[in-house]
DNA sequence: GTTAGCACTCAAATAAAGGGAGTGCTAATA
DNA sequence: TATTAGCACTCCCTTTATTTGAGTGCTAAC
């Protein structure tokens, strides 16, 4: 058997593929021998599906049936587009920026706009921060009983904290204090602030090493929220639109899914860690990191906002999904977000 | 016909929604008289089903079924649940408290304790804050080319902007704006920001007005986010637990609402609205002010987190809840909630 | 007032039948 | 040799018929 599929082969799973992609339905020789351009009898068009059938291309679902894509056959399908050239797409850019001006209500409304358009199921990562440095430090007082701690980090990640304090600080204890922060922890990420210089910092600060203690507990909890990570969803119910998807409880677990984000985060992970980045990747039933989306294909696409922040943009659908269409629209919005990098320093969510 | 009914009518009616609470199925007379604890015969209270459909408490699905609880029906159990003195539950406060300082955390947790612990679809309003003042206004410079503003509002909201600066403020300088900022708009009122202020306060603010502009944006941007009412939702696919919600397109549509949160959005204000607030509210059927939930019965209830800060919890399910074991637990929560008030100045979500 | 008994109803489950799209194979054709 | 026409066969899906059983309403007896 070759493992080379002639042209004829090639025009024919192609025919099949974009057939069921509109459908939904299993394609027959018939149906296909009327639609070619191509004349073919059914006949003929049989004994291709066959041997397609052997190499794996594509499946029955029960005897006597037409054919479905399996998994290889939308792979085929998916390189073949991913070697076309790419086209342009820019109606989504005006859709996109206008009115938003803070990162998260930009995602938000990526994954809306991505699930309205495309008529899937999508989901938008925040962009998380590998390599955290401390910025600036700003404790002020607000009123008698409270100050409040801004913390800013490389990337302009801000993050407050409303201290109780017992008694009221001078201007000059605040200054000395901010002084004594900015300048032991200026620059430093993470993982430098250690043990031993906590300790030097609570020694310099005196009496007032609590503060310094809340200080840091809020410095902690940057990390802590970086790792649990966000993930923006919508159209979750798109996924009743497509039969093959919404029958038994697959919608259900899909559902679910998108609900805990928990395992969309490993599928972002998964794609952010992918070394081909910056590119489109396409997973398609089993490939994808997730149980429950074995029949769905997952098309994820990675952005960049600067300074090494990362997301994933990502659009879960039926097998059959439009995949030129996801991918061109995806590229889009990947480049609109890319292209937000220096627009303006924003707070991504906490 | 008699509207009042008779101890015995009571004893059969809740029987028979008890019964339904926990089957699903309709229930018929033979089932009763099997089951209850007084013994009457199955046409005895087949005969006092009958009186109770004319009245309008229990109606058949189709002829020749049992007997199903009408929304009439759930309201008379709901209001006798009402009148019962209530019970306490504190399991939910370790659950709830340990490691979350953050409203929001706080907010999306309870939503998903919540959730699990009834196996219904849960929201969670986050706090919206009716009068708002400002309380601290301060500025800060991060680098040579950017200043944060920190802004903290009455119940410690804060809100920060970074915003881009051409040139190096002095040191001066910034504590002459801050101070200006802080004179003239402490515990101002949002509405009471007019223009004829904004104009004197750039005015002083010489040269530096624009700061002042962009200082004035941010405190209108925490306004607007207050605007579109941050929900949280949790176990939307407990839904499909209930077969007379999963069934045909109402599971569908619940989702989607709880997807899109607009239509909770309006629940929300329903109940914030109510006057008989601080209680709990139980919407049956088309009560609630939402036609995907038609099926449904919602549950919610208001907390409080001082300063005038009011959000609230809410449980959907089907119309044969739990209502007792529902009722309880977002007693508890409720209070919870209500507790947690001056325990930290917290930023809620943005 | 309560109960036993019986005929009746109707949804849901099961079974049977028919239709139809599609296949594989063989034999004829270009 | 590649293509095509034809045919018997398969198997899913839909429709129709049948059965089953839980439940009711009513009447008559207790």
């Amino acid at each position: 058997m070759n493992t080379e599929l002639s042209d004829r082969q090639h025009m024919i799973l192609r025919a099949i593929i974009q057939n069921y992609l509109e459908t939904g339905e299993p394609v027959g020789s018939r149906t296909l021998s009327k639609s070619m351009e191509v004349k073919l009898s059914s006949a003929t068009i049989r004994n291709e599906m066959a041997d397609l059938e052997d190499m794996g291309y594509i499946f029955q679902p029960h005897t006597s049936a037409g054919r479905i894509p399996s998994d290889k056959g939308y792979r085929f399908y998916v390189d073949s587009l991913m070697a076309d050239k790419e086209q342009e797409l820019n109606e989504l850019k005006n859709v996109m920026l206008e009115k938003t001006d803070k990162i998260e209500r930009v995602l938000k409304q990526a994954a809306k706009v991505l699930a309205t358009n495309t008529n899937y199921a999508t989901m938008v990562s925040a962009p998380v921060n590998r390599r955290n440095t401390l910025k600036f430090i700003q404790l002020s007082q607000v009123d008698s009983e409270q100050i409040v701690a801004v913390i800013v980090m490389s990337g302009n990640v801000i993050k407050n904290k409303i201290i109780d304090v017992d008694e009221e600080f001078s201007n000059e204890t605040l200054l000395k204090l901010n002084m004594l922060l900015n300048t032991t922890l200026n620059g430093m990420s993470i993982e430098a602030i250690n043990l031993g210089l906590i300790a030097r910092l609570k020694e310099q600060a005196g009496i007032h090493s609590k503060v310094i203690s809340d200080v840091l507990d809020a410095v902690a909890d940057i990390i802590q929220v970086e790792e649990d990570m966000e993930i923006y969803t919508s159209g979750a119910t798109n996924i009743f639109k497509y039969p093959e998807l919404s029958d038994n409880q697959s919608a259900q677990e899909i559902i679910h899914a998108f609900e805990e984000k928990q395992q969309l985060a490993e599928l972002v992970s998964e794609t952010l860690s992918g070394e081909e980045n910056h590119g489109i990747q396409v997973y398609i039933g089993d490939e994808a990191p997730v149980k429950s989306m074995k029949d769905c294909s997952v098309v994820t696409a990675t952005y960049e906002l600067g300074e090494g922040m990362r997301g994933t943009i990502g659009i879960i659908g039926p097998k059959r999904m439009d995949y030129e269409h996801v991918m061109r629209t995806l590229k889009t919005l990947q480049n609109e977000l890319d292209a937000i990098n220096h627009k303006e320093g924003s707070t991504p969510p906490s």
